[in-house]
DNA sequence: GAGTTGTGCGCC
DNA sequence: AAAGGGCGCACAACTC
């Protein structure tokens, strides 16, 4: 069963329908929104059919009704136009209705920029506007969309067996309650302790400036800094670097950690020291904590699909780059644990079960891919396998892997050829799909290496940006199928979680928390492994491939792993 | 002064 | 000759 919802003021419009989008009911308009759909979740557990779980869900959950299952329209949208080839091509209701009809297409409104907490807390609260779009036009798009699943144009794809609707039905449907899991996570925040962050940019930077400038620690590395290079520079600005490093005879390329680490010059250790700590200070520092950081917890906005491989963004706070050593402050609330769980060896495992390479799915099925590997095909050379399989997975071929990979194409030809033949198509100016059907951009609209100039689909083929497009393709399917596992098992594990305290907190494409009574912590874990043995089976039945996770119950976030 | 690009580095 | 994918963010340096 099937419910269409449009919000429209503090209240908002429902209407039942048949699986098919017709409908089934009369249409209502309902004054309580929230009080309307937790008594219709209640009573029929309905799969919700809306324009936008982002814009629409943070008010249901605001007030506290959630749902299991929703129809994102605007996520089938994007979803659905990749496979047909106009990938990019406007995604709201609007746009799809104006397709429909075959009238001029309005284009999306711009993203918003991430607000701090605080400030936005209370526009959650505020009711919408009137009616975005006519009820109708929800019904007649998620009717289309129904035809367009079953019409699905053959394409590239990494799947060779499923249908391509039974497919995209999987992959609309994991990226809809992904949206779920993206709000209610963003809402519940990760539990942050403040004093804890606090104290340890004490101990590392120093006291704060009182007036704003460099805490204590990294003014003195400053000052050092000039002593050692014998003149006064400004550590932030790798040109004035450069020069200074050139006064002292040394040409550098890069003001890179990496190049430096290889210098030999008394300023290095030093200049490497204050990037770290300069990172520290300007990244994750005071003011990052006051902007945001607030009531315990660290709102960040989740964005599923934010990335064109189908992993997900963030918006705010930098939620997914959370350096290691700031992770002490993660902390579980008093009688509380975190459950963290992180998916090992992840992306290869996907290969070994998406090439279907009866040799590497072997390897796969074991606790430790690489060394299985290493055993096989390496000498025992556990670092020589994982350097193959890193460069088959993202294109590289020079350098140290090239033995590697000669090796490894030696041994696990099937699982090769994927990899290679999705390059190639990069190159000729192709389009790969994922698993289950995300579809990569053309090189007409990407945005990288000068793709989005005239003629470059053209000039893509050979040549530097060919080459950097066949990398892209070739890690496409990897990443991209790697990420449709992790929706899946988050679905699962939301599910498994409903009606519980346990909260989902944080995930971070291959890593997931849950924030949960400590009496729980062993079932969350027990639920985490069963989530991510779901998410196998549904993706790739009965493969030889496992993809185990390490669970870790923990009171802060740091001593996991 | 505002907006854009480049650099560098955090994470996976 | 060498050639590793995907991001977000902050700052410097640049353009207009």
């Amino acid at each position: 069963m099937l419910v269409a919802l449009v919000p429209s003021g503090a209240g908002g419009l429902l209407r039942p329908l048949a699986d098919d989008g017709t409908p089934a009911g009369p249409e209502r308009f309902v004054p309580d929104l929230a009080g309307a759909v937790a008594e219709v979740e209640s009573r029929d557990r309905p799969r919700w059919l809306w324009a936008s779980t982002a814009e629409i869900y943070p008010r249901l959950v605001q007030r506290g009704v959630r749902v299991e299952r929703c129809h994102d329209l605007e996520l089938a949208e994007a979803l659905l136009l990749g496979a047909e080839g106009a990938w990019g091509q406007p995604r709201t209701i609007a746009a799809a209705t104006a397709r429909l009809a075959g009238l001029p297409v309005p284009p999306d409104p711009p993203a918003r920029a991430a607000e701090p907490p605080g400030l936005s807390q209370d526009s959650l609260f505020d009711a919408f506007d009137a009616p975005a779009v006519p009820l109708d036009d929800l019904l007649a798009v998620y009717q289309a969309q129904r035809r367009r699943i079953e019409a699905l144009p053959e394409l590239p794809s990494a799947h060779p067996l499923a249908p391509r609707a039974g497919a995209m039905r999987t992959l609309v449907a994991a990226e809809s309650a992904g949206a779920l899991v993206a709000v209610e996570m963003g809402l519940a925040g990760l539990p942050w302790r403040a004093d804890v962050h606090d104290a340890l940019l004490r101990e590392l930077l120093g006291p704060p400036s009182p007036v704003g400038g460099p805490p204590a620690r990294l003014a003195e590395l400053g000052v050092r800094l000039n002593e050692a290079l014998g003149q006064r520079v400004h550590a932030d600005s790798p040109a004035e670097l450069l020069r200074a490093f050139a006064r002292a005879g040394i040409m550098l390329r890069s003001t890179r950690k990496w190049e430096l680490e290889h210098v030999d010059h008394p300023a290095v250790p030093i200049l490497l020291e204050y990037k770290e700590l300069y990172r520290l200070w300007t990244a994750h520092g005071w003011s990052w904590l006051d902007q945001w950081v607030t009531g315990g917890r660290f709102r960040a906005e989740y964005i599923p699909g934010g990335v064109v491989s189908g992993r997900w963004a963030t918006r705010g706070g930098g939620a997914l780059q959370i350096p290691k050593i700031v992770r002490r402050a993660v902390v579980a609330d008093p009688g509380w644990a975190l459950v963290v769980a992180d998916a090992g060896q992840l992306e290869p495992r996907v290969l070994a079960a998406v090439a279907g390479d009866r040799r590497l799915a072997r390897a796969g099925a074991a606790g430790d891919l690489y060394a299985a590997l290493a055993t096989e095909a390496f000498d025992g050379d556990r670092a020589k396998a994982k350097i193959a399989m890193l460069g088959a997975m993202y294109g590289q071929t020079g350098g140290n892997a090239a033995p590697a990979l000669a090796a490894l194409r030696r041994f696990y030809p099937t699982a090769w050829d994927l990899v290679e033949e999705a390059a190639r198509t990069g190159e000729s100016g192709g389009l790969v799909r994922t698993w289950l059907g995300r579809t990569c951009p053309p090189a007409s609209v990407s945005w990288r290496e000068g793709f989005d100039e005239p003629g470059a689909e053209v000039e893509s083929r050979g040549g530097a940006k060919g080459r950097a497009r066949g990398r892209f393709t070739r890690n496409f399917v990897i990443q991209g199928t790697a990420a449709e596992w992790a929706l899946v098992l988050l679905a699962r594990l939301r599910a498994a979680l409903a009606g519980r305290r346990a909260e989902l907190v944080f995930f971070q494409h291959d890593e997931v928390i849950v924030h949960c009574p400590q009496e729980e912590a062993q079932e969350v874990a027990a639920a985490v492994h069963a989530a991510g043995d779901e998410a196998r089976r549904l993706l790739f039945g009965d493969t030889e491939v496992r993809f185990p996770l390490d669970v870790t119950i923990v009171g802060r976030y740091s001593d996991a792993k």
